[in-house]
RNA sequence: GUGAGUGUAGCUCAGUUGGUUAGAGCGUCGGUUUGUGGCACCGAAGGUCGGGGGUUCAAAACCCCUCACUCACCCCA
């Protein structure tokens, strides 16, 4: 019979047990921030029903979707009535739509799990992928601390994580909408058609490019004059400080422009008494966020010296966020960190450490005879909570030992009849090269202590 | 969905102007005897050269088709 090649579906990122630990370690430090500033965990179904999954969304979005059908129904040549949820915030809607009446506001949420989007894998894009997203829904309104705050948990995480370096940049829709309203542009599909093409500056990463696409664009059509004008506004750099002055510096009286100002540097005044630092944030004005559900602040961060990567968390405000699903208005505002992005990041760059084994401990076989003893002292370590493994092979020594570096374990411990005769044990500490005997009653704590210093 | 590029061992790649049984490094497995891994040495396994067709005395190499993957566009974590 012919075999399969076993292979996965391009898009997906599946990971040997030593990296899906380091996996893990990293979720674990998210969720640990994100429960550190007083988030609370749910988790919505892989796939929602079609029509609601896709009440709001516009044409782009549901080219990506992938739709889910029983076998059954598609020979009956029905058409799908499940589809596989592709970002946390439309299911966060539906959701806090749902579940008003026994939710507490501002609802603040945190949720990590896996999307799917039906689009070409790439380097750093994946179609299967996890999202780790905090939002704050309110009822009516929502202060603009919460705008603050975000950047404030994406600061603590990242530091946390040991990723090295990181921008967090953000910038108001408002400015920038308000700037275009002021130059005419009234249409709010050639508003989001230029934000668009503004978002791909950083691609292009020449100006007069950007220029020449929204000149010419079908959906854009601004002047060249005005497309400089909004290129010179765009590229605003330097201290947060200096971008606002420079925002107050500018001839627009327009109010969705000025109110988009005030709202940035409130946000600003407030990520200063958040106590984070400028070097790992700034305001980029080209920030623009292809989404149009967002309205106000939006972030996008980028690792250091990575930017071709794209974006590892974004996120950004909106004024209403289920309005399909309800007549009540919440506004929140969010963000998300793309884990699986991220991942795969820290490991081209070497920064993600091919960790140790969540297996603490092999207990070696020396003896067949003395598996009792093996068996008994095994469940001593786990008992004083050391995760522990029985090597269940009598194989040679070398071997077992052999196979404990290779998984990542750190410690072996080899009871033989010499040891067993004296009441002791020997602790074989791998990365450190080092090995002790103490007594039997004291394996666990000397396992604790690990190898000695020097 | 559109465009471009690449397909030789598990991985990274060699393979002369087409010319015998297609190679290396790394990895994997085994060995270097008695209870000690990483290092070294020895050995082994592993390839219908992506698939199909064509040109030729002869194709991994040249031509056509096809498939897969990668990169870019669109959009986005």
């Amino acid at each position: 019979m012919a075999v399969i090649t076993p292979r996965t579906p391009p898009g997906t990122m599946e990971l040997l047990p030593r990296q899906q630990i380091a996996f893990q370690r990293m979720l674990d430090t998210i969720r640990r921030g994100y429960e550190r500033f007083g988030f609370v965990p749910i988790e919505t179904p892989a796939f929602e029903l079609a029509d609601v999954l896709l009440s709001k969304s516009g044409g782009e979005t549901e080219k990506q979707v992938y739709f889910v059908q029983s076998t059954g129904a598609l020979a009956n040549d029905k058409r799908p009535d499940l589809a596989l949820r592709f970002d946390l915030t439309v299911p966060l809607a539906r959701y806090v739509s749902e579940h008003q009446n026994d939710l507490v506001f501002p609802f603040r949420r945190y949720q990590m799990q896996r999307v799917y989007r039906g689009e070409r894998a790439q380097k750093g894009r994946y179609r299967e992928f996890y999202q780790c997203d905090i939002d704050v829904i309110g009822r009516d309104g929502l202060p603009l601390l919460y705008d603050a705050e975000m950047p404030a948990v994406i600061d603590t995480i990242f530091s946390e994580l040991g990723v090295g370096g990181f921008k967090i940049e953000l910038n108001n829709r408002k400015i920038l909408l308000g700037f275009l309203m002021s130059l005419g542009v009234d249409s709010p599909e050639r508003r989001a058609a230029v934000m668009r093409e503004l978002d791909k500056r950083d691609k292009l990463g020449d100006d007069e490019k950007v220029v020449a696409n929204l000149v010419g664009g079908d959906d854009t059509q601004l002047s060249v004059t005005d497309a400089r004008a909004l290129l010179t506004l765009v590229s605003a750099t330097g201290s947060s400080a200096a971008v606002l002055a420079l925002l107050d510096a500018q001839p627009v009286e327009e109010p969705t422009f000025r109110q988009g100002v005030a709202e940035l540097r409130e946000v600003a005044a407030a990520l200063h008494a958040f106590g984070i630092p400028e070097e790992r944030w700034r305001l980029n004005l080209a920030i623009a966020r292809g989404l149009d559900y967002y309205t106000g602040t939006v972030y996008e961060t980028f690792l250091d010296g990575r930017r071709e990567y794209g974006s590892v968390c974004s996120g950004g405000r909106y004024d209403d966020l289920a309005s399909q699903y309800t007549t009540s208005r919440l506004p929140g505002v969010g963000i998300s960190i793309g884990a699986t992005r991220l991942f795969y990041v820290l490991q081209q760059t070497g920064l993600v450490a091919e960790g140790a084994s969540t297996v603490e401990v092999l207990v070696t076989q020396l003896d067949a005879a003395l598996m009792p003893a093996y068996l008994a002292l095994a469940a001593e370590l786990r008992g004083a909570g050391i995760n522990t493994e029985i090597h269940a092979d009598a194989a040679k020594l070398g071997k077992q030992f052999k196979y404990a570096d290779k998984a990542g374990i750190g410690v072996a411990v080899v009871v033989g009849p010499d040891e067993q005769a004296a009441g002791v044990v020997t602790v074989k500490f791998l990365t450190a090269g080092q090995q002790v005997q103490v007594p039997r009653a004291e394996v666990a704590a000397a396992i604790r202590r690990g190898p000695t210093a020097g």
